[in-house]
DNA sequence: GCCATGACGGAGC
DNA sequence: TGCTCCGCCATGG
């Protein structure tokens, strides 16, 4: 068992249409200040778990794609759009529209 | 066990 | 507004 899994807990909670970003993911996993391993995590997800991956952008708005992911470039995008999220120009999205609150459960 | 790296964040310029 | 530098710390060689 690693954080890892409190941060995919946390990732299954983003509701459709919303993103979040590594910070907030993380200090929702409680784990502050650790965004760069909640995007090691969701390098590490596998397929195969039913973590909404995509959902998750960085502070910027921008979706952090991996040359290497899972053969799958602008498939983030693909989803994000999918589920009603408009994209600027600049392949950037609109945090303050899009992101999600963070609904802490219990801590 | 140490060194380098990384889906990032925030402050500084 | 945009780019650069530093900090955080788990993971892999």
């Amino acid at each position: 068992m690693s954080a890892y899994n409190a941060i995919y807990a946390i990732v299954q909670q983003i509701p459709y249409g919303q993103v979040a970003t590594y910070g907030q993911v993380a200090e929702l996993a409680n784990l502050p200040r650790r965004a760069r391993l909640v995007g090691y995590a969701l390098f590490r997800v596998a397929p195969e778990m039913d973590v909404p991956w995509h959902r998750v952008i960085n502070a910027k708005g921008e979706v952090s794609e991996s040359p290497v992911r899972y053969g799958s470039d602008h498939l983030q995008r693909s989803l994000l759009e999918a589920e009603g999220i408009e994209f600027s120009p600049e392949g950037r999205i609109n945090l303050r529209m899009y992101r999600w609150q963070g609904l802490v459960d219990a801590d």
